[in-house]
DNA sequence: TCGTTGATATTCT
DNA sequence: GAATATCAACGAC
């Protein structure tokens, strides 16, 4: 199944997540121990989308994706990890980028604590990781991120444009081939290397 | 460097 | 019961 084109969406709920996940690489996610890092990888999901938890509505545990944009939306992941969605859009819309991954660059000796690794580049690598990496969890689900208390989102000083590669999903099985995956391009701080989009210069080139 | 597997909570069928 | 927007440990090569 192709993904869905844009005259398939009037209200430009699909358009504004993925702009915001274009937009968010490079954007700054702070917790309120000084852990901070840059955020390098995300994916979009909206309610067209059959692997997006807000597919089939407004249940209890993604009540969060439906509060409109500036929210957090942090559900468990395998009973094991928690993830966390940054609420794009109206309340209702029930569309989010997913963090994927972000570049540490603040409090790295508490990350590097809690992840049980020293390696920058296995702190925030992940979703799973970097929500374990800041102290991310359902505690955090529901709040808003715009705000000057507990998890912050601060845009970038952005002296030039970031390039900003897509690709294809990871870790789902449904419509896993739609290009809904935003990279810093050419970072060492992914969760896994781009697919299927625009490749990065390779490296030392 | 690969592929496989176990851990574990919540949701949906 | 089965599936899941994951991660780390482990064994085969």
């Amino acid at each position: 199944m192709a993904a869905p084109s844009t005259a398939n969406d009037p209200s430009g709920v699909l358009q504004q997540a993925l702009q915001a996940a274009r937009l968010l690489i490079g954007w700054t996610l702070a917790a309120p121990d000084g852990t901070a890092g840059i955020i390098v990888e995300t994916e979009a999901y909206t309610r067209d989308d059959p692997a997006s938890h807000s597919f089939n509505g407004e249940t209890h545990r993604n009540r969060s994706m439906f509060l409109g944009a500036g929210h957090a939306y942090v559900y468990r992941s395998y009973g094991i990890h928690f993830c966390m969605n940054v609420v794009t859009g109206s309340p209702g819309d029930g569309a989010a980028v997913l963090l994927r991954a972000l570049q540490p660059v603040a409090g790295l000796e508490a990350m590097a604590r809690r992840r049980g690794t020293d390696d920058p580049r296995r702190l925030c690598s992940g979703p799973g990781r970097l929500c374990q990496a800041l102290g991310i969890d359902a505690r955090h689900d529901g709040v808003p991120l715009l705000v000057r208390e507990g998890l912050r989102l601060t845009p970038p000083n952005r002296q030039v444009e970031p390039l900003v590669a897509v690709g294809t999903r990871i870790g789902i099985t449904k419509a896993a081939d739609w290009p809904r995956r935003f990279a810093l391009a050419g970072s060492p701080y992914l969760s896994r290397p781009l697919r299927n989009g625009n490749r990065p210069p390779a490296p030392g080139a």
